[in-house]
This record gives C-alpha cells, structure tokens and sequence, in this order.
DNA sequence: CTCCGGCCCTGCGCGC
DNA sequence: TGCGCGCAGGGCCGGA
C-alpha cells in the first residue's frame, strides 16, 4: 500500500504492537525481502533478537522501527505491494508472507509483525540513524538521507520546494513523483493532486509561478489528509492495515482510474469532461482534457536562456493548442 | 547536476 | 482451455 497515506496507516497500526515490544527471533521465509540488508538474514536477525523497539517513524514512503538505546533502525519499504499485518501467533501463513517477526508487545501479549509482499519490490533492512539537520536534527536512516520532507512534516515548506521546482528543466509530474524534491507522492496522489490544482502533469516547471506551486502543495496535503482519515486507498485485499482493513478513499479518487468518467467539478457546472487516461512513464496519468488542459508549447531554448518571464507570455498565446511533449 | 530507460518481481485480466 | 501481452500503488542504478 505504497503512497505517504498507506504508509502512515501501516504506521499508525504499528504504533500500537511495536513499541516498546521485545523482538524475538526473525523468520526469513524468503531472503529476496532482505535484499538491502547488509549482512542478510543472520545480521538482521542477530541484531533484532531480545532488542526493544521504539515508536514507529516515516518519511514519505519510507518506514522504520528505531531500536530503542541505539542509533539504529529496521527500515520498512512497502514497495508495491508490501503489507505489514500484525497477527497472532499461529494465524494461518498469509500467501507472500516473505518474513516473520514474533514480538512482546509493551503490555506482554504475544504477537507476530508480518511482512507480506506478492511483488518482492519492498523490503527490511537494518540502518543507522543520523540526525537532520533540515529536519529540526530528528533522526533519519542513512538510506532515506536523500528523501526529502513530506507534505505532512510539521516543517514542510512549499516555498523551499518551489524554488527547487521551478529551476528544473522537467514537467511536473515527474518533478512531483521525484521522492527527493518532496516526498511521499506517487501516482494516485500525483494525479489527485494535479486534478485538484487544475494543473496539467506535462506542464513544465520552469513556468510554474510560486502561487501555482503553493496551490499544487496545498492540494496534495488536502488530499492526502481526506485520505488518511479514512485509512487510505484500497483497490483490492492487497492493500490493508495492519489488522487486514481497507481504506476507503478509493471512492473519493477524482481522477485516478476514472477514464471514461465525468469529471466531477466541470459536472458541477453542468458541464460533461470525460476523465482522459494518457501514457507517462511506461504507467498512466488521469486527468480533466477541459479544467486541466494541455499547456501551450514549451519555451524554446533561446528564449529560456534569454531570461525571458512573463514578458513572452502574450506573444505565445497564438501557439498550437495541442502540442505533446 | 539532471534525465531516462531498464530492471528488480508476481499475478491478474484481456484478446486471440 | 491455454498462452502471451500489458498492466499494477516504487525506487535504484548506470549511462547519456
């Protein structure tokens, strides 16, 4: 259940059994999930046995159990299709259960974290932690040292991410999917987002005014919070909590997976927009043809190097309406 | 630095 | 009924 809204679910469930649990000894059912763990099995394993956990902690994506008395941590990836289900023990073996960890919890019920993931892209691995410094020196794991703040961190600045946003030579979307300009996005939440800000994905950053980036950030946080408090997006069983429920923000989707379907707010106009689905990195973006629309063709070379702003703006009006690219 | 494609995997639904 | 193909919520790496 990989976007921020999942991940902060899982860790909200988490919170419960891990901390202050006790580890006990680690199962590998298959060692492909600890793939980014140096040492493998028999290092995690060593490392996690009779150790407490602390209180669960997430960047973007990103999951962790800090062990308690040390700058260390077990990093959680859901990748695609990773689960963490808290089960007891002797609950029948999940189909993808790839690893088991038997855990006292903090009031001393006997407990099991299981990871579950059909798709192996997710994973565990043991990590140090440092301090951030552009995080008010809370901790992060040193595979997560890139990953920058959410849109849900306490110290997220839209402005910081704007001056970012803006000096790129990309298009939006991709700009927003990349994990170290902010956090937490991914495909769903991108093109919620971008449906909520009447932007379109291809737009290019470098036309992107502060006032649009403030506007796009507050639609992700809008979004992503409306979907949190309904315990995220599900498709399908692959997608739950830690006890095994789906969330229900799939019915609330404005743009995702609704090819086909009026858009929503052109249908509060009394207008017909059919939701169009169109090709972006060997996956698909969702959009609104008529309140998203395609922006007028990138500035060329000479002029972005000339320095020209808003200036152009006018004299480009008359450009072809549908360039692609 | 930024980017883009390829790759890491499994399973499902669809068309032939 | 069977098979191949495309597609799915992510991220890392190498090469340009």
């Amino acid at each position: 259940m990989p976007e921020l809204p999942e991940a902060e679910v899982v860790r909200r469930g988490l919170a419960r059994w891990a901390t202050d649990a006790v580890a006990g000894a680690l199962q590998v059912h298959d060692p492909r999930s600890l793939r980014r763990s140096p040492g493998g099995a028999e290092a995690l394993r060593a490392r996690l046995e009779g150790a407490r956990l602390a209180e669960p902690a997430r960047r973007g994506k990103f999951l962790w159990l800090p062990l308690a008395d040390a700058d260390e941590a077990v990093v959680v990836h859901l990748g695609m299709s990773g689960q963490i289900l808290v089960d007891e023990p002797g609950a029948p073996d999940q189909r993808h259960l790839r690893l088991r960890l038997p855990v006292i919890a903090a009031d001393g019920a006997a407990r099991e974290l299981r990871f579950v993931d059909q798709r192996i892209f997710g994973g565990w691995w043991l990590d140090a932690l440092h301090p951030d410094d552009a995080a008010g020196g809370e901790p992060i794991p040193a595979t997560a040292a890139h990953i920058a703040l959410d849109p849900l961190h306490p110290l997220f600045d839209a402005d910081a991410v704007h001056a970012r946003l803006a000096r790129r030579r990309s298009t939006l979307k991709r700009a927003l999917l990349d994990q170290s300009l902010v956090s937490g996005i991914g495909n769903i939440y991108a093109d919620e987002a971008l449906w909520g800000a009447r932007l379109h994905p291809e737009r290019p950053t470098e036309r992107m005014r502060r006032a649009d980036t403030r506007r796009l950030m507050a639609a992700v946080q809008d979004v992503m919070r409306r979907a949190l408090a309904v315990g995220g997006t599900s498709f399908d069983a692959l997608y739950v909590n830690v006890d095994g429920r789906s969330g229900y923000f799939a019915r609330s989707l404005d743009a995702y997976g609704r090819t086909g379907r009026p858009c929503r707010r052109c249908a509060e106009e009394a207008v017909e927009s059919l939701i169009v689905r169109e090709p972006f990195m060997n996956r698909a973006s969702h959009r609104c043809p008529r309140c998203q629309p395609t922006p007028r063709r990138r500035r060329a070379a000479s002029a972005v190097a000339a320095g020209a702003g808003t200036v152009l703006t006018s004299g480009l009006r008359s450009e072809g309406s549908h360039p692609r690219t």
